[in-house]
DNA sequence: CCTATAGCCTGACGGC
DNA sequence: TGCCGTCAGGCTATAG
């Protein structure tokens, strides 16, 4: 599930249920999400203290704890948050918990066990080690920054847009909408496109982003008319043209894209 | 710098 | 019903 409108999502989720409440207890149900940090210092950092706010960069979901530092969140492919008043509707798959003072409980539900928690005392320098790139969202990300970054590449635009130290956020289906609405073919080299084109990408992704991410990514909200929308309910014909969309991998990954609408 | 590949994990789904 | 292969919105390590 998670790319940066999800994330978004769950963000908005966090500080709406989790905020101001006393972490009684951390449940650490499987140890190996943990990252960079053990069950100990977990307990300590975060038992007794309370989330100020949320926040996300790119994928990554932080719950700041002042003067302790910040819980980080990452969801791997299958993640999702649950708050639950009552300890018994602990979902399934739940790999880590706060348990509040007052009963609640804020769960991290991970089917696969993809994702990680973790825990930093400063965003900026977790950021940074963790070499990611600006937030595809963050205002400081202008359409010069962008090209500039992009376009001394030598791969796909596909894989550049996916890749998190360039910029955070994206993945795969986020890609390939953003590619449909500007487009462009995901395999095409980044150096044979042209700065307006750059432009083209940017725009789309912004605009997609921003859009997803105000419905925090739920699915069933997003506007008609969007490849990964249409997708979503198993229609493989092209919003535009209804030409069949083709499949391809572009490096490990498959890419969903209109032959018709979209041109290298 | 970039790509392909394998690995980490589990569950859903389709075919037989 | 069961077994099998395939696939899945992420990321890392490795080799070329």
């Amino acid at each position: 599930m998670p790319e940066l409108p999800d994330v978004e999502g769950l963000k908005q989720y966090m500080d709406a249920t989790s905020l101001h409440q006393t972490i009684g207890h951390v449940a650490t149900y499987d140890k190996r999400i943990l990252k960079d940090v053990n069950v100990s210092t977990l307990r300590k950092r975060l038992e007794g203290g309370q989330i100020q706010a949320a926040g996300r960069h790119g994928k990554y979901l932080f719950a700041l704890l002042p003067n302790r530092g910040n819980l980080v969140l990452h969801f791997g492919m299958t993640g999702n948050l649950l708050y639950h008043s009552n300890p018994e509707d602990e979902p399934d798959h739940t790999r880590f918990a706060l348990i509040f003072a007052n009963g609640s409980q804020l769960s991290f539900i991970n089917v696969r066990r993809l994702g990680q928690v973790s825990f930093c005392e400063d965003r900026q320098s977790f950021i940074h080690q963790s070499n990611l790139g600006p937030d595809a969202l963050d205002h400081e990300l202008n359409r010069d920054r962008f090209i500039n970054s992009f376009k001394k590449r030598r791969g796909m635009i596909k894989p550049a847009l996916m890749n998190q130290s360039i910029v955070a956020g994206i993945g795969n289906l986020y890609s390939d909408e953003i590619l449909f609405q500007a487009g462009i073919d995901p395999r095409t080299k980044v150096n044979t496109l042209s700065e307006k084109t750059l432009g083209t990408i940017y725009k789309a992704m912004r605009r997609i982003l921003k859009t997803a991410a105000r419905h925090g990514g739920a699915a069933d909200e997003l506007p008609k008319g969007w490849l990964i929308k249409s997708m979503q309910r198993g229609n493989d014909s092209c919003p535009k043209c209804h030409a069949k969309i083709e499949k391809a991998t572009v490096s490990g990954r498959t890419a969903r894209f209109c032959p018709n609408c979209q041109k290298r």
